[in-house]
DNA sequence: TTTTAATCAGACAATTTCATCTGATTAAGT
DNA sequence: ACTTAATCAGATGAAATTGTCTGATTAAAA
């Protein structure tokens, strides 16, 4: 199988923008993150504690306890998530898998790969969490 | 891990691009590809047989017996190698993994990402493997 | 015609990724 | 104080991907 984001990854972006859409102020539970994306409980629980752990979001102990986004959503990029979970290797690493691929000693792909790996990196880094509110919010009442 | 493309195919688009390179004429063995570039030879052996079923590569039997390309290679573009072996869900699934995504109820990235692999997507399917034969040879000679 | 060296076929093993389980800790509400 | 419901931490289990092994078949060469 092609991927671009691992599952894990994947599950954190869509929690993440389900936070970032959130409007009431309150904590959101692991547990409703679960019900409302169809993840897997302990899954993503896991994965917010990671994004915890990252200092992208933020949790509260304890009965009423629950996560919120650590930082203001215009100062959270999508390559921040990506990077928490996935790391950033796939930006530098051969498309086609030789142990060394750089300018200097390119893979037949190395430069029409690269393009587009840069504009995915850069779409990644410019886009932050805030340009998805209503976005998210239109998804999620159509899941 | 985030990936682009399996170790599979990676390793499978190597090998194709390795054989497109073949000045000689003659057959490759797998053994010879396995130790030029460097993938474990049982491995390479059997995805050198799902092209082969696949119609991309050909193979002769029996001693001095190796694989060699099916068609002329202006006529293997990459995108049937990735589909031979990774397939091209990735072209029509969701990026954040959400099971129905469409123009009519996208995901937050669905336009941002949609362009990047669109790009990928024509990049694929319109180079063929003997734009890369100079490319790949030099590769070669530097691994 | 026997040996040798290759592909082919299918089972098996190891590793990584995905997912779950168990129990501890924390803090709100009764 | 006690109960309840949440996060946290680490182990465990399941599934997919990656890699290996064994033996059969094929065909060139001695």
């Amino acid at each position: 199988m092609t991927v671009i984001f691992s599952k894990k990854c994947e599950y954190g972006l869509q929690a993440v923008l389900y936070l970032a859409a959130n409007q009431s102020g309150d904590v959101i539970s692991a547990d409703e993150i679960s019900r409302k994306l169809n993840i897997p409980r302990e899954f993503i629980s896991k994965i917010l504690q990671n994004l915890t752990e990252s200092g992208i979001v933020d949790s509260k102990k304890g009965k009423a306890g629950g996560f919120f986004l650590a930082k203001h959503p215009s100062k959270i990029r999508l390559i921040d998530i990506v990077a928490a979970i996935d790391g950033l290797e796939m930006f530098n690493s051969c498309v086609l898998g030789f142990p060394s691929c750089s300018p200097d000693n390119p893979c037949p792909l190395h430069s029409k790969w690269g393009e587009l790996r840069s504009l995915t990196y850069k779409m990644l880094n410019d886009e932050t969490i805030d340009h998805f509110k209503e976005s998210t919010l239109r998804k999620i009442s159509n899941l």
